[in-house]
DNA sequence: TATTGTTATACTCTATAACTATA
DNA sequence: TATAGTTATAGAGTATAACAATA
């Protein structure tokens, strides 16, 4: 359910520090350039999630480039993998996507032949979701790349700081 | 920097768990869909990530929506209060802001009359960026709303996880 | 009546390129 | 040559409303 991005662009706060002349004007506003201060935002938990979310989806989507996946198609692709034979609107309400808006991610995904949508035998409004053979490889594929980019974050956040948020934020996640 | 949502629609995943027949159907699919398994996506962060943000970005629109402040929003106008006289570029950069974006963000702030935007008598280029008036107490109002916000993160995540997030994230923020 | 898949609309955000005016 | 502010464009995501087929 993401907001991918085609390039790592975001930087911002912590600059390299580069030499330069450094003119003395009265209030040499070109050396607090690098410190500008966050002021109240400090007191924000959700901005530094937003910080890190960002961070993530931002390496993630460098890191599988190659498959061309971004994070809301591998969190489709891994339900579905999980689940064969759901529907779309038990896809959309687990991942928290719109059900308008999972018609267009399927219909992506079907076209590249990753998914298939049958007809269910159970209901007749609802589709049947599977992933085809070319799906399977893909997500297999895929999912190499994924635990290459939550090493990353893992050697980014430290072990120890890693463990404790999973064991937080999965808690979360059960909430109403 | 965020993606403001007008309502809180996604739900998801933990649905209330309603009486109903429960048909004994082969595979009961009906009774399944209050527990469709996330497959591989217990196993990235990132995703919980995710969730967490999206919450949080929804809960924080909600309870601001009185002052009509969406989250990018607050944060350009706490970093002008914190940091008066700044320009855009440094703005944009210490919130990890696109610049051709912020020109619009400020365009419309100062349309409210929340912000201005005056010549930089250090830099003919740049713009010297400061809080009106009616910006300050429009910052003040929603300083209070998103400290309710703030109230109702720590209440979900919990005291104790909330300080630790908070110390682990600050702590991501200021990395390469 | 409610739900499923669908289409359509409006808006936000990201990424990028290009232009101008300054430095 | 590089930077600041700006405009424009393309694509993704969100929020909503509405509709036909089915339950």
């Amino acid at each position: 359910m993401p907001a991918p991005a085609r390039k790592a662009a975001h930087r911002s706060v912590a600059r390299s520090a580069r030499a330069r002349p450094l003119r003395k004007s009265p209030q040499a506003r070109k050396s607090v350039e690098r410190t500008v201060d966050l002021g109240g935002l400090n007191e924000h938990l959700g901005y530094f999630i937003r910080r890190v979310q960002v961070w993530v989806f931002q390496d993630f989507i460098r890191v599988l480039r190659i498959v061309d996946i971004s994070p809301a198609q591998y969190s489709v692709l891994l339900v579905i993998d999980a689940n064969p034979g759901l529907s779309q609107a038990e896809l959309a309400r687990t991942l928290g996507i719109e059900r308008a808006r999972m018609v267009r991610v399927l219909h992506r995904l079907d076209r590249r032949g990753l998914t298939r949508r049958l007809r269910s035998s159970a209901d007749g409004r609802a589709h049947s979701l599977r992933l085809t053979q070319k799906g399977q490889e893909t997500l297999r594929r895929a999912a190499t790349l994924a635990q290459t980019h939550e090493a990353r974050l893992i050697e980014r956040l430290g072990a120890e700081p890693y463990k404790a948020m999973r064991t937080i934020l999965r808690e979360f996640r059960s909430m109403p």
